[in-house]
DNA sequence: TATAGTCATGATAACGATGCCGGAAAGGGT
DNA sequence: ACCCTTTCCGGCATCGTTATCATGACTATA
């Protein structure tokens, strides 16, 4: 590892101080114009770059964003995109930390984030986090917080996010209008927010069309494939089986999809499928899945952007809440009219 | 922001000097036994975190990677998943840029991390990426730096990467035994080291079953799905067209289904589809696509570790290189016999 | 009893940069 | 000739930590 050139080592070459160098650099206006131009050109030569660790310690400021998230899927790769873009422009760097889903990662991410003094946190927590000690704990060191995609009810924190119960109703009410009757719900992890409120949207949506909600073919289980796989051949081996599936995230509608498949009903005559985050794959599956978009790219701006708002504003913005409308994309899967 | 508690505090409160407050706290030797237990005792009342700015800016280091990666796919996630589980595991903090296959972002990206003073570089180059300089700069300052996954002939540094010149060799074998005769390819970007391996493996592969190779029948084209479809629309429009296509990544599979599709050709018996990467939802598509597994997880780890290699110790290992052996996954795109 | 050798601690510099204060030199006005 | 202002620059403290050296007290040894 190279030595990088210092301040100091242009003061010296110069015969000046290390004030008047730092000067002349900032351009702050007690320069002469001369020593300037030759500060400058060394440090052009010399390739002088500030060194940030000294100026963090200093300003007490890294310029660094905590990102804590769940996992790299489709949803949360594009949400981070967003954020990076918006970070990026405006001089922040992000660390990104996945959880794995595991409630102990989280823990572990927090805490290494907060040693490396990141001027503040975004998070999506795992589906295994029901206390949020850690999370206080941000909290209680000023740091600003920003909470998306899967917020939390009892942290008073800005947050971002999709419209999710408008999402579950969405979904649940092209299925009626389509004819189905017997609608399931293939629901996520039961202590996130983003699988109730879908599935409240779901449940609303039933009773406002009159159709009495069976408990049975409301089935939870983790955001994975061959859960959502196995499920799904749960409520399609029941004796009054479901005549459509409410897939909560797309991949348990894959996983939805391989079940009904293999049972050799046919889509969407015998058996409807909705899923939701509208994943680039829904259209290539055959048949194309209906899908509810969630915006993930915008959601991720819109989170990094309330950040910086809170970063440089020093107003109270716990009780932001940006929220996101939802929109339901048909396909193959559940057009049978 | 809350001030944190310094060893300052911790010193003054106790009435000792920040030497001994500090040695206490690392259990150096020389220290009493009394003042050590007092030190930690107040350091936890005061929940006391070393300061790691100032550390890093002591000891010129900051136990943080650099890695630079085209885009957040399954692959590169699955990557970046196995190297962050081992660069945590050893006490690195990992910062992920995306160029998003763009050669200017991922100068910026360097410039960036080169001024945060990371430890070190992991990359994996923009499909745009013909001029290496930045990356030279990285060597200049004598910064580790490994590549993995798509890497640089004329850049000497630690490799990652998979035998992708067998893996073009066994998805072509396999096409040819299960009797397909005039297979085309649909490969990447000209200028990415993956796509020409793997189409020197398509091409020798050829030559040893004493193929004539068809110019027309090999494709270049981006990493994407609609991209794939295009192509794959052009290949099967041809007056002598293709009986079979091997795409080398699953993306452009993907596409390819989608145009074989809508011409009405039946896979596998009218032509066969061999895919690269082994994405997850190969086995999901009707039908299930071949694919050549790439191990992302085990090449991110290997990748991670040569790194803490590099750091930890002396020994140039510029001329390192962990290849990874590919294997077929056989489906229903290609199993004809 | 003098001397060397522990042991526990303190003082100081250093990492790289900035901010504040103070001072020299030059110039202008009366 | 004096004073005041402006211009330009240096010195010092500071951020939080560790490393190195110095210091003082006490103990063991001859």
């Amino acid at each position: 590892m190279e030595r990088q050139t210092t301040i100091k080592d242009i003061a010296l070459a110069l015969r000046l101080s290390t004030s008047t160098v730092s000067r002349a650099l900032r351009d702050a206006p007690d320069v002469g114009e001369e020593t300037r131009k030759a500060v400058k050109a060394l440090a052009e030569e010399l390739d002088y770059q500030p060194n940030k660790l000294a100026l963090s310690l200093l300003k007490k400021q890294t310029n660094t964003i905590g990102l804590i998230i769940p996992n790299l899927d489709y949803v949360l790769a594009t949400m981070v995109k967003g954020i990076d873009e918006v970070a990026l422009e405006a001089g922040y760097t992000v660390m990104v930390c996945q959880s794995d889903e595991s409630f102990g990662r989280e823990i572990v991410n927090t805490k290494r984030l907060l040693d490396s003094l990141v001027d503040g946190f975004i998070i999506s927590v795992s589906s295994e986090t029901m206390i949020f000690d850690h999370i206080k704990k941000i909290q209680q060191k000023k740091k600003p917080l920003v909470l998306f995609d899967r917020t939390i009810n009892s942290i008073t924190a800005p947050r971002v996010r999709l419209d999710n119960v408008e999402g579950g109703r969405i979904a649940t009410q092209h299925l009626i209008d389509q004819g189905y009757k017997r609608i399931a719900l293939l629901a996520g992890p039961e202590n996130l927010n983003i699988s109730n409120e879908r599935m409240e949207g779901y449940l609303q949506t039933l009773k406002q069309n009159k159709i009495k909600v069976d408990k049975n073919l409301i089935i939870h289980c983790d955001f994975n494939q061959e859960y959502g796989k196995m499920a799904a051949k749960e409520l399609l081996i029941m004796k009054n089986k479901p005549d459509a599936i409410f897939a909560i995230s797309d991949r348990l509608a894959f996983g939805a999809l391989l079940a009904i498949k293999e049972t050799g009903l046919k889509i969407p005559k015998d058996i409807g499928l909705v899923g939701f985050n509208n994943d680039p794959m829904t259209k290539l599956m055959t048949p194309s899945i209906s899908s509810v978009e969630m915006f993930a790219f915008e959601i991720g701006k819109a989170t990094a952007k309330i950040f910086l708002e809170m970063i440089h504003s020093e107003t109270d913005m716990s009780d932001k809440e940006i929220i996101f409308k939802p929109k339901l994309f048909v396909r193959e899967s559940s057009s049978r009219i």
